[in-house]
DNA sequence: TAAAAATACTCCATAGGTATTTTAT
DNA sequence: ATAAAATACCTATGGAGTATTTTTA
């Protein structure tokens, strides 16, 4: 059965004349004609009852003709539906951002993606690299903003932009009054995020070491906490650059490293998303952002 | 668009595998590909994220899906409905019936209606020629027993059984006792139906009359007013054969007439009708009802 | 190497057309 | 004579097939 062949019959029963039914459905008459024979041999059921000046539905066609409009309703309401669906840039777009990443960058670019895209509702959920590739390859998320590239040939990514890693010291520390550090030097009294972030072994591959001196006692599960820490004078630590402006408030004193290391931010998703313009638009904006965005 | 891409989605979207999902549909894994994406290529959205070992709905196909179940559901059951219609000797069969034949056929042919056709619903009519006619023509009765010929070549009929007039007489009337009576005689005292019932206009047509004794004044609706009035010596009327039974056990005295006369019933219906077989189901009913129907 | 989807092609069923016939007013 | 549907016949689109290629685990 087609769907083409049931417009023909409610065609036909609203003109009651295969003419005008024809007409209104862009062909022939004689197409017509056929094709609702063929449907009344396929349902085993005569239709319309043809007298020379009347076409009339017959009582099987009353009972038949609700659900033909229901079909039909249906089949225009898909298509009503995919065209709305149409627009890569718009619909909901789950965006993952790790933790040491979301809180600095948010404020700086959710009111650029709101502009720059009104259609996409982009839907922040902050979580470690681990559990967001999990959702990125269970297809609850759309796209992941991280500091690490895209592992497995099933995940691709785009660099958004490079972070460098300051260093972050209380205001009486000793290094305090340099210039720059040394990265070794940090490292007797560093104090590092607690395990599943990315940043806590980045920063302690930036200065060569296992673990500062309260790496075995201190688990920080935020920058905040870390940061609130060396400004409590409890040793230092290495922070993203995007996080400079609350370590200033928090009272921190920042230098930059003698070798400058840092991390570098991607937007991640399925080689196989479909979405790819959403992906580009979104990591656009972002970009374009931090491009603009002169460290102070 | 074609229900049956709809179905091939539904398939791919159940077993999340384009080759099962075929087998499923019994087509080739290659078909159900090139269907699926010009069905993605009509919606203009992409409907599955194919990756080497998943086939995973789109958000966009999420959103469709819905719509897409209810309109093969909704085609389905236009499928199913149409099969339980299938059969011309089942449901509604509107009959329409002129009053002189009504009340003395329906006793005798509604139980043999009910068992011959079961699945029949035979509903009654009981209208005089002129309204069941427009009806008939209307499409708001399936067949009608007339006593006249199928009137212009939209209609046709099928004769089911000839019906004889009988002199209807009061027990006292002076021709009570013959064996047969002449027609000229009982057209002095003959009353008859009022307008609009064919029985009167062949009645009166049998006698070579224009109306008896009290044709002017007495507008006698039913055979029923018209018999008991003959009881009560009022005069004779012609009366078919059928309603012999009712007239003795009013008392009046039935003779047969010298030239013997009287209807024809027939079952008349558009000739465009499509349900013929119901026609002629019904028809041989009656028939073979009134075959064994010895008059006593 | 194996498994899965996509591609390339061939074929044919059928929707669609035009011309004509039938049928009833 | 006119109007309407049905029929006849031809064309071309597209759904389905098999064989093959591509891609990824």
């Amino acid at each position: 059965m087609n769907l083409r062949d049931l417009r023909y019959l409610l065609a036909v029963a609203e003109h009651g004349h295969f003419g005008r039914a024809a007409e209104a459905c862009g062909i022939s008459q004689p197409t017509l004609s056929v094709q609702l024979r063929k449907l009344e041999e396929l349902l085993g059921v005569t239709l319309f009852e043809r007298a020379s000046k009347s076409v009339v539905p017959t009582a099987a066609c009353e009972r038949l003709i609700g659900h033909v409009r229901s079909a039909v309703a249906e089949a225009d309401t898909i298509l009503d539906v995919a065209r709305s669906l149409r627009d890569p840039l718009a619909g909901r777009f789950r965006l993952g951002i790790i933790p040491t990443l979301a809180p600095y960058l948010l404020p700086l670019v959710f009111g650029p993606l709101r502009d720059g895209l009104p259609a996409l509702e982009v839907e922040p959920w902050e979580d470690q690299t681990a559990a967001l590739l999990d959702r990125l390859r269970s297809h609850d998320l759309d796209a992941a903003l991280l500091a690490t590239e895209a592992d497995g040939p099933d995940l691709a990514g785009q660099v958004l932009f490079a972070e460098p890693f300051l260093a972050a010291l209380p205001p009486d520390h000793r290094l305090a009054g340099r210039e720059a550090v040394e990265e070794a030097e940090l490292a007797a009294d560093m104090l590092v995020l607690s395990d599943g972030h990315c940043l806590r072994d980045q920063v302690l591959a930036a200065c060569g070491t296992q673990g500062g001196a309260l790496g075995g006692t201190l688990r920080a599960a935020s920058l905040s906490t870390l940061l609130n820490m060396v400004a409590a004078g409890y040793g230092t630590t290495l922070i993203p650059g995007l996080a400079a402006g609350v370590a200033q408030d928090a009272g921190l004193v920042l230098r930059p490293l003698a070798t400058p290391a840092g991390r570098t931010i991607r937007i991640v998703h399925r080689a196989s998303y479909p979405r790819r313009a959403a992906v580009e638009a979104v990591g656009g904006v972002i970009a374009g952002r931090l491009r603009h965005f002169a460290t102070p």
